[in-house]
DNA sequence: ATTTTTTGCTACTGGTCAGTATTTTTTCAC
DNA sequence: GTGAAAAAATACTGACCAGTAGCAAAAAAT
């Protein structure tokens, strides 16, 4: 019955969710490799074959991982860009829901930083192009508003793209909640140094 | 015989840091984990337990890695520190000496980033006071140029300073050799962009 | 030439872990 | 309640690899 199905494959897709929440997180502490399936198994108090019925192999589960790690971003960037606005305040949006969700799914953005080289070719490339999207719609931005007068980028526009998604992909790095400065302040902090790298002009400037 | 010991040393020296050179390859390659010691040797013609008369065991191979990876960089950093002239010119001769150094020893200093979680504690604390150390000191130097009003720094100084040693850290994971870009171009774009950040005038502008 | 020492290699071990074959438990239709 | 089917657990295997013991060859000393 379809009812019946419906709830399965809802069953079955939280199943999934929790399995990459917890590998996500081993996998930030101890790497890909020094994670084992037995380790996750334990941590949700199910089997490895369990762990098995909802997965093809471990690779399966770090690819969706790292997809999940850039795609969160990518939804991020896209809800920003589709609202209404100056360039400048796309801008300012986009820095802010973007360093927002790498900050709070950090754990999956390293882990996808850091173990790209253990997914096989194809995974690799698909998950390279997600990236290359991502930094191209950056670069239209920026190239909208230079156009228009808002943006003075000095730099290759590019390059200029690449470099900023570049810091907010740093913040995981070495943002610890719990340190000098809050999310919220580091989300801030880094967006004035952005604005500065595109000299945005803003246009109630008293 | 202390000429004879010397020489010895020097030999001793000389194999430790083609090992270096090799495992940092395949490490970059394959990951630390990914690699084997056989394969190691094998590249470098020789046989496992030779590797075992250099290195005490996997792990330190990886330190001395991850060590030179930093250890580059703050080399670069204190020789432009040292340099005469005033803070802006200083900042210019930090990015450009530390940007060509990690682009030059990329697959040291992308190992570095990456394997970090398959040090001791200990090892991971010492290479951490490092980098932290050079941080600090391009804070300083951004302290000395805010202070002497050469730069005019929009956000906090101590993230500042991490955000531009970032954008330099950045640069070995998406510079590939041979892009559209060359390696000089790629370090004086990057010198725009971090120069915009703290907004220093240039004395002889015209 | 012969002994000693250094240097490197062959061959092995012990532990680990991804993935699986088999058995047990639970679920649910009738 | 009973039997079929689905879900999950136990227990295993085969490959891999860091690290080592002990042997062989070369170099140095006598």
């Amino acid at each position: 019955m379809a009812g019946r199905q419906e709830l399965k494959d809802e069953v079955a897709a939280f199943k999934r969710r929790r399995i990459l929440e917890e590998a996500a997180h081993l996998f930030f502490l101890s790497g890909y490799e020094g994670t084992t399936l037995d380790e996750v198994a334990q941590r949700l108090h199910v089997t490895k074959p369990y762990l098995y019925s909802c997965f093809q192999n471990k690779a399966e589960i770090l690819y969706d991982i790292c997809e999940a790690g850039i795609r969160h971003a990518l939804d991020a960037l896209d809800a920003s860009l589709a609202s209404p606005g100056s360039a400048s305040s796309r801008l300012d949006a986009v820095v802010r829901q973007v360093a927002s969700i790498v900050i709070e799914k950090r754990e999956y953005v390293i882990v996808y930083q850091r173990e790209e080289k253990n997914l096989s070719k194809t995974d690799a490339r698909h998950i390279r192009e997600l990236r290359k999207h991502f930094d191209h719609q950056l670069a239209l931005l920026l190239a909208e508003g230079c156009d228009g007068g808002e943006f003075d980028c000095v730099a290759d526009r590019s390059l200029t793209a690449t470099t900023i998604s570049g810091i907010i992909s740093w913040l995981p790095s070495w943002y610890v909640p719990g340190g000098r400065l809050t999310k919220d302040q580091v989300i801030e902090e880094t967006l004035l140094i952005i604005r500065r790298i595109v000299l945005a002009r803003k246009r109630r400037e008293k």
